[in-house]
DNA sequence: GCTCATTCGAGACGTCACGTCTCGGAATAA
DNA sequence: TTATTCCGAGACGTGACGTCTCGAATGAGC
């Protein structure tokens, strides 16, 4: 229960062979794809060793998730803006913004694949990354009920449910990624009535 | 171009076999899982060659997205019933149907996650099971649209993408699946502001 | 400065499924 | 009958797996 659970002796974890290996991960991601991704490959191309990677990662997809935090910013603006829409419009361009980084698509592609095939990386998975994203997201839903700024019958989760659903099937299922049309679609979805224009 | 493009000569294929094969596919994966099943372990349990199944199936989530067309009824309900209201309620409870057979939510989430390992495969599973699934949605939008039954502003395109969206994101993402809430708040969502109750 | 725990790079090791190939036999159309 | 194709069975080389071992480097406690 307490916070410091080891002394720490011998020698300390080299962050230098850690940003290697995360780095090294990354790239022979998008120059080989993730099925021939390999532990072996990572520590080879980081100039590493097999058990220094096997030390501090369960899985080439975890080393694959570390990285991910690493090369791309993964913040999401909660930030109160004073209405329902103006937030909800701002988390969706951040989330585009994200895809839109290089490399990140096909790794998060990777990322839910693995998640489906190990159940403890799936956990970690959720833990790690999806947890954070639906928080977000949530917040903003939240704080909208609070104000008297949402649709009756809109849920929170749902609400998740709904925004993330759209924007990892495009992922997984189609080519099209979320634009500047689908934003305006969820907008005008998610707020009351609309009214047109 | 033609139909008919092998005369036919030879030993013509078992049906017998066949069937063997995709039901050892389908049990083996509910019994040890998608990354342990095996080519080998596939035709061992049918009592086949491993040639036969190469022969035919490139790629084991071939075989189970054959399987998965024999074991599940993929049948959805296209049915003119008036109201889009109503066609969209006969087609959730299709797709949660779906979901309820045994085994099939496990395969579901194995074929996906395979169809972003393997580009090949990812198209064959596109055009042998999601576009059908698209279609019959798109088809129930596009008849309400004609019928003057629609939301302004709802494309079929975009309809399918949030309600395939959500149920992806239900299966692969989170541990709930589509229940009756679900789908009362879907179509309270799609339907021309359904003004309270 | 000495000791000892820990991490480091490097690579050997047995295991297992991969996908290809070969074999002899069975089925079937010409 | 003959040519062709599919069948079950299994041998084969390949490559990554995850574990293990080694000697060197590092760093805190004494």
């Amino acid at each position: 229960m307490t916070g410091a659970t080891t002394p720490a002796r011998g020698r300390k974890r080299s962050e230098q062979t850690r940003l290697a290996i995360l780095t090294a991960a990354y790239e022979l991601t998008t120059e080989v794809g993730y099925p021939d991704l390999t532990i072996e490959g990572i520590a080879a191309r980081a100039g590493a060793g097999k058990q220094t990677v096997y030390r501090w990662w369960p899985t080439k997809a975890d080393v694959l998730l570390e990285a991910l935090a690493l090369k791309a910013d993964l913040n999401v603006s909660t930030a109160d803006q004073g209405s329902f829409d103006a937030e909800l419009d701002a988390f969706l361009r951040d989330s585009a913004a994200l895809m839109a980084f290089p490399g990140v698509v096909p790794v998060l592609r990777s990322l839910m694949a693995e998640a489906q095939r190990d159940a403890d990386f799936r956990r970690r998975f959720q833990d790690g990354f999806l947890i954070k994203r639906r928080a977000a997201l949530e917040t903003i839903v939240e704080r909208a009920a609070a104000r008297g700024d949402k649709p009756a019958h809109l849920t929170a989760a749902f609400a998740a449910d709904l925004v993330f659903g759209l924007i990892w099937y495009r992922v997984l299922a189609t080519e099209r990624l979320l634009g500047q049309d689908d934003i305006t679609a969820i907008r005008r979805l998610l707020n009351e009535h609309p009214g047109e224009e």
